[in-house]
DNA sequence: CTGAAAGCGCTTACAG
DNA sequence: CTGAAAGCGCTTACAG
């Protein structure tokens, strides 16, 4: 089967009424609808995309844009593949289907961004991994294509954003670790512009001041977002003249690397060193001791992408009459031992 | 800037030379190319896919489909993602882009694959997880699109596909434990109907049948290619009459729930129960005793699946003139201590 | 309820 | 070397 015009010919009538029937239009004959649908599903006809959307001007496509740089694929995130269950539940909803766009490593995501925009192979974008100042971002404000990023930018302004609440993170993990004695608390950044970072830095300074610490420079390690980040991360708070008695990561993968470099020095998580992991994380799970860390779920949070940026489409935005919110997503606190929480301030085991 | 008209009614020329210019067509003039990219560049024009895709019959762009299951994204597969950079390095020497097709969890995926060739939304196609009977094979020979298989099946024939050494793999890890005294040895393999499962057992029987052991069925634990699947490996094994005293796994994540398991039972992978994991993987790296398991390189395998597939598309085979290999990807032994081999025969280390 | 026709944005023979 | 025109496969006013 090739096109509807074959279709057509086969059941000896117009393509314009084919495509009606096909589409769902009210005004044809339900005894030629019938006859339509079944002649489509025997010859396996399904409308081509490209004379579609070049008609119709939408592509009925979403575009999941994934930065696969090496540390990304190297440490296995599987983060995007965890969240394209729930956008797809969304976007199924309104025949829209999802598509990932992995830019290549050696490519800039901003050009790469640009072409696939100016291409048209989306009618909207999700982007992800935002820097602090992110040219994406006003490429996508400029080209009026809708979008939502997951995570926050200095960049645009008034765009939709949904991204984790790293503020309630730095908060709860400092309120946690004062409320154990520690005065002296460390955090294990990323060493890139990535948004995040900047984030809970400020919300770390902020839990800090609230408890009438003073920030101290010196404790805000800077290192890659992988397990060899965390390891580093390690290593540097072991040289720490006037070490640190808690640590807190900004990246699941990093209390691999720190339990390892900790091990190899002699040093106990929980015992020795009070952390506090970022997202749960599979791999993360069966580290002795266990990791106090926060949990999420990836699927609601792509039903909340995906309704967000409907939201934004002006085909679908009365589906969802709330509106683009800008929300914060929440991350609950999963006790572990690593954190030395169990343990009363004397190191004693709780009764 | 919209489309090639405005371009071209921007530099008071007609629409083809425009196109010619920027398609790299040798009949324009020097001076004329330059003005249209310069143009083109300032006014971010990109041609619209659809319409180009139209005209020429062709999208380039290779579609990846991602089977994206309950198992697959809860344990964080980043399988996929590991292959992209290797796809794209050879793609985009051609223009080509890849976009990864997730078939949500609730759809079939052969209707899935179905609808996406029929929209025509790529020119070739990368499968994977193939059944043992796989309609999809069936599907894409008959509407003659390019396609790969990450995997063999029995449907479908003289299809491209590239396939692990699974046979190797059973072959090496068989010889391996034999080698050290190993009569009873168990392979926990995948429940489903995925064709690796059947591919691995074989090679497994072979293997016993060199060193003139038994098969027994008893041995053969089917569980789901997961975590958890790993731990109901080893549970099973421990209720076993006749325990084995080996154990071969067929999916990486298993090893992670096996040892949960074993160490709970107090049995010491190496010492009690010899295990040999299957592919080398992040998560697994941190178990103790280390696992002895297989290495590949996911970029290599992209390249080969990408060389493959552009073997088998007419447009571009003649750059690669060894035409489309059924390929035995190889596997290299990371010998471990879950296995034991440290120690000598009679349990003690070796010098 | 159906058909004939226009046109979405492009590329590519064809003519000059 | 360039322009005018056809046509890729569809959807959708418009007319009847």
């Amino acid at each position: 089967m090739k096109g509807i015009r074959q279709l057509a010919e086969h059941l000896d009538i117009s393509i314009g009424t084919v495509s009606r029937a096909l589409n769902g239009k009210p005004d044809v004959n339900e005894e030629t609808r019938r006859r339509v649908l079944v002649a489509a599903e025997e010859l396996g006809y399904v409308a081509n995309q490209s004379g579609r959307s070049l008609r119709q001007g939408t592509t009925n496509v979403i575009g999941l844009m994934i930065e696969s740089s090496k540390e990304t694929t190297e440490n296995g995130d599987n983060f995007f593949l965890g969240l394209t269950g729930g956008l797809q539940s969304v976007l199924s909803r309104h025949k829209l289907d999802l598509i990932m766009l992995p830019c290549p490593s050696d490519e800039d995501p901003h050009e790469y961004l640009k072409r696939m925009v100016a291409r048209r192979v989306v009618d909207a974008m999700i982007i992800s991994a935002t820097q602090r100042i992110d040219k994406r971002i006003d490429l996508l404000s400029r080209t009026k294509i809708p979008f939502v990023t997951l995570g926050r930018s200095a960049s645009g302004s008034n765009y939709p954003w949904i991204d984790l609440d790293f503020d309630g993170v730095a908060n709860s993990a400092v309120d946690r670790l004062v409320a154990h004695g520690h005065r002296r608390i460390a955090i294990a950044a990323p060493s890139n512009d990535i948004n995040l970072g900047f984030i809970f830095l400020d919300g770390y300074r902020h839990a800090l001041e609230r408890h009438g610490i003073a920030f101290d420079p010196s404790l805000v390690i800077r290192v890659k977002s992988s397990e060899q980040g965390g390891y580093q991360a390690a290593h540097e708070i072991l040289l720490l003249e006037d070490r640190p008695t808690a640590v807190i990561l900004i990246y699941e993968l990093m209390a691999i690397g720190l339990y390892r470099r900790l091990t190899e020095a002699g040093v106990i998580p929980g015992r020795d060193l009070a952390v506090i992991g970022f997202r749960e994380e599979p791999r993360a799970k069966f580290l002795q001791p266990t990791l106090t860390c926060f949990r999420m779920s990836l699927p609601d949070l792509g039903v909340e992408l995906a309704e967000t940026l409907l939201a934004t489409m002006p085909a679908y935005s009365h589906f969802y009459p709330e509106g683009a919110r800008n929300c914060i997503w929440p991350l609950e606190l999963v006790p572990g031992e690593s954190d030395g929480f169990h343990l009363g301030n004397n190191g004693q085991r709780r009764q």
